[in-house]
DNA sequence: CCGACAATACCGCATTTGTATGATTTTGAA
DNA sequence: TTCAAAATCATACAAATGCGGTATTGTCGG
């Protein structure tokens, strides 16, 4: 049998906390190792007694458990952070992940989920609700209504135009290209008089729609 | 009984474009209208013959999987889009989101799974494979140790490098500071070392926040 | 079939830029 | 006030870049 995932959980309201901790440690593979009704507690103890993952409420008493898991993070990066929480508004999403949250869960997910979840961080994933996963990805989408002024690049020029903004040479676009660097700098040519730009920063501004 | 759950397969390899479309035909609940080998075709057709889900390759002879969901979330953005390859490189999944993707599940995921992607993915999820999920995820968090690169820049190579952002050459940054030249390319060469980038580009990218 | 255009490629030149070394003056905080 | 950092300037060289011209090939629409 395989070792079992160690679990601390840091909930304030006590009913929500039993049945957690009970629900974690009657579960096959998986310990609750410690509880905490605060941020204070868990940061008090937690950075000098290692847990697999740490399931995290964000509405606490006091300090919140996004800036809990901040400090915790930085302290333990392996550890695992799973905000448990009722709220799926967007900033408190993006502020946890940004603090080092790896995983978002809805509380009114059952507890099955919940289960497979922690077992899921523990395996590298990092599972979200799905309201949450969809908020995230939708947060990539960058809408086509831009202006169409790129539209009289070929793909070509586009494709280099990309890899320049990345900071790449033209040496290096012509090696990832497999074309020779003349031709690199012919297609950047055509692409500042299309642009009528005369530097790289100017036409990869313009292609990032900086101004 | 439900409607089933309408998809089309655009993926150009017949084994495994035929393996899908039996895979999800067969399954109870869910109904393959449409395959196609090409993202060319799929553009041709799925326009005017709404589906419910797409499950989109992205490595495909002309046109790739990526440019093919841009497209067609543009014109039909109630329909749902999962990429479904053999590359996890970050790259291709950021571009993949920003083109307006919902999933990114890795080929090597067992049949069972794919389904119950499709799924969540129709209920309105965004199911990822773990190891993408996590790069996602991870993609937001920014490490307190190195809190800002930009810090340790002093003012006048904050304001340098500010006016290099606008695409303006060594020579002309001088002129507006009434500086030498020489004066400004040193002040760009101890921002390089700062922020360790060996070009303008680079540079900017990172002042202007960009990765 | 033809013409337009994209993509490829080369040559050459002047300028800009990246890197290095060294030095002087100003400024700000200890 | 004293010291360190910041800002200034110079010289030099190699590499990258911007700009001009020319040419071949392939594709696509008319």
């Amino acid at each position: 049998m395989k070792t079992a995932i160690t679990v601390a959980i840091v909930e304030d309201k006590e009913p929500i906390r039993q049945s957690l901790a009970i629900l974690v440690d009657g579960a096959e593979g998986f310990s609750c190792q410690a509880t905490f009704e605060t941020a204070e507690a868990a940061l008090d103890y937690l950075p000098t007694h290692c847990v697999d993952v740490v399931l995290m409420d964000i509405d606490l008493p006091g300090m919140n458990g996004i800036d809990c898991v901040r400090h915790l993070k930085a302290l333990c990066p392996h550890m695992q952070f799973m905000m448990c929480t009722m709220y799926d508004e967007d900033e408190t999403v993006f502020d946890a992940l940004k603090a080092g949250a790896n995983s978002y869960i809805l509380k009114r997910s059952p507890p099955h989920k919940l289960l497979e979840a922690i077992t899921e961080l523990h395996e590298g994933g990092a599972p979200m609700s799905s309201t949450i996963a969809r908020k995230i990805a939708s947060s990539f989408y960058v809408s086509p209504a831009a202006p169409n002024e790129l539209d009289i690049l070929t793909t070509r020029e586009r494709e280099i135009l990309d890899r320049l903004s990345k900071g790449h040479s033209h040496k290096e676009v012509a090696n990832e290209l497999f074309v020779s660097p003349t031709t690199v700098r012919k297609h950047i040519f055509n692409i500042y008089q299309k642009l009528q730009v005369h530097s790289k920063i100017e036409a990869v501004n313009k292609y990032l729609g900086r101004k």
